[in-house]
DNA sequence: AGAGTGATCATG
DNA sequence: ATGATCACTCTC
């Protein structure tokens, strides 16, 4: 870790078993490291969508739901839930609360702090690099693991004591400068698409699309 | 606003 | 088997 960010000890497993919300909160702010070889790649979580599992329509384990594809849901807090979707695009969410209870946090936008060299190489699949502002690194989920190499191989892994892919214990943000809105491309999920479990850091500049006004 | 892309899931 | 859907991104 570069030491401009503090001496960050590891966060606990205590720190990840709790409700998704809660969780997604306590994310905010913090820093998201993969180490990459010898390089690490780091940045700042600021913004956040809670799945409440069973009971929420827009959660992959919505009813219950266990297959292999979210199976990483079900696993203990802390643990990364890494899916495919639409054909090309990959996403990372940190499971929230017990084995067994699958709810999870996706990281949809980070502001990256570090190794934003290798990330807009990673990014430059999609758009040439001397066209990428730093904007377009972690402005959205699959931007973000796209640009720390996050794929189905991280799928499941631990980010408890694990140094390739880690959170990292800075404070969290307050409260204050949390602004919360709807989930994003949620609408078929009835009365859960209106609930406020998009959690963003306010006014920050690399929270993606639709930034919420309040 | 539409295309791209393939795993997944509900049907049959 | 087949078809619709999808916690998205890019370009027009």
């Amino acid at each position: 870790m570069c030491r401009m960010h503090g001496a960050l000890g590891p966060l606990t497993r205590r720190f990840y078993r709790r409700d998704p919300e809660s969780l997604a909160r306590a994310l905010l702010g913090r820093l998201l490291v993969r180490r990459c070889g010898k390089e690490d790649l780091v940045g700042r979580i600021v913004e956040v969508e809670a799945y409440l599992g069973e009971p929420d329509r827009a959660a992959h384990s919505y009813g219950g739901r266990h297959t292999d594809r979210n199976h990483a849901m079900y696993l203990d807090g802390g643990h990364a839930y890494v899916y495919f979707t639409y054909g090309m695009h990959h996403c990372l969410n940190v499971v929230s609360d017990r084995v067994g209870v699958p709810t999870a946090c996706l990281i949809r936008a980070i502001e990256p702090l570090e190794g934003l060299d290798v990330m807009r190489v990673h990014r430059s699949t999609k758009i040439a690099a001397d066209r990428l502002r730093d904007t377009d690194l972690g402005s959205g989920p699959a931007k973000v693991a796209q640009a720390l190499g996050v794929d189905l191989q991280q799928n499941g892994w631990d980010l408890v004591g694990n140094d390739q892919l880690f959170v990292a214990g800075t404070r969290s943000t307050p409260d204050r400068r949390i602004v919360t809105a709807p989930r994003v491309g949620v609408g078929y999920a009835g009365a859960w698409a209106g609930r406020r479990l998009r959690f963003c850091v306010a006014g920050n500049r690399h929270v993606s699309v639709r930034p919420p006004d309040r």
